[in-house]
DNA sequence: CAGCATCCGCTTTGATACTG
DNA sequence: CAGTATCAAAGCGGATGCTG
């Protein structure tokens, strides 16, 4: 994209970060880094091929990513944040926060892919007991589950099950982020489809 | 722009606020606000007329700003944020806070309006003394003065001059700027060449 | 002159096909 | 798997024209 070319600290910051997917790339970096080309498409449905290979050559360029080999037995490269990329986590967040309200207007349109839930939740959600016992959530909708874990006060979401889940979640996306969020309660996200296994108060432990 | 169609806050966020000019439109309703369309064009050197109608049809579509007409005495319209528009300013702050570090690297090349200045001070800085006697710093740089001033606590910029300031700098921009948020110290300033008249110390009252 | 609308050459994007 | 190549369509920038 061409340069707006003002002497300005946030056109400077849309000069580097301002292209179209741009964003979208640091937000599955910072889901899933480090991470290989293949894995990137596949958390940006519609971007073109050539379009993902020159905006990673540019955030190379810009000191925002860093390419590096996989350790040996796989032979491919991984893309990784550098402290400057990390550094942009609070544009992200505050985006993210200004946009939750749009996924409310249109209620689960468009393509989905499970592992974005793990940037809201993660910013979102923290531990209200962090000396008790930590807890796990399983989380069963989109095209993956994922697993929410209390450490340190704070809370981790991984893709994949563990055994003994202290709550299972199933339902539609839309629900089961309102219901996480605490934008919408209980009994709406159950009269919305969700289905629970477990322990429902392990809910308040976490929610907002 | 094409919708990414993707079931994601930021993804949603960026449809309505990712294209180009957008948010440096929203940055100059945040400094001018309520201003009208010539004094928008004035701070967005390098946009095309048409873009920015078409830009500004847009973010009233998704209610992001209005329109209104000027109070009687002139018939022009004005454009202002909505509430929901408002809720931008962190997103805004983040993006400018991020890309400061990039305005080191190349002084003071590409177009400059003295009024840009305005949103990284007043977000920066504070007054650490409120119960004093509030002050005022004139600002001569770029294409216009602007006067900084201490109220509640924050700090307040606007354009014009003001009768008889704490504190009167005269310089080029990038040195302006580095000065008074604090990347670099009244040495280095004198040094490029920048100017004082008046009481240097009220700097320390408000510098971060 | 403020506030657009239109036109045109150029660049960017999106879709798909292709390659080591 | 990890890109490159190609090309049509859309978007952008700049100029210019229109209307009150």
């Amino acid at each position: 994209m061409r340069s707006y070319d003002q002497y300005c600290a946030l056109a400077r910051a849309l000069d580097v970060v301002g292209d179209r997917w741009t964003l979208l790339i640091m937000r599955e970096l910072f889901i899933q880094q480090p991470c290989r080309y293949t894995e990137l498409r596949y958390g940006l449905p519609g971007i073109a091929t050539n379009l993902l290979v020159e905006r990673l050559r540019e955030l190379e360029e810009n000191g925002v990513i860093v390419r590096e080999d996989a350790p040996p037995p796989v032979a491919t490269t991984l893309y990784r944040l550098t402290p400057r990329g990390e550094a942009l986590r609070p544009v992200l967040e505050a985006l993210g926060q200004w946009g939750r309200p749009l996924l409310r207007a249109a209620p689960a349109d468009g393509n989905f892919r499970t592992h974005w839930l793990a940037f809201p939740l993660e910013s979102l959600l923290t531990d209200h007991a962090p000396d008790r016992d930590p807890v796990t959530i399983e989380i069963h909708t989109g095209d993956q589950p994922i697993v929410l874990q209390t450490i340190d006060g704070r809370v981790r979401v991984k893709p994949g099950t563990v055994p003994h889940p202290d709550l299972k979640l199933t339902g539609e996306p839309p629900v089961v982020l309102r219901l996480l969020t605490g934008e919408g309660d209980l009994a709406s996200a159950r009269a919305a489809g969700l289905r629970l296994e477990g322990d429902a108060k392990v809910l308040r432990r976490v929610r907002p």
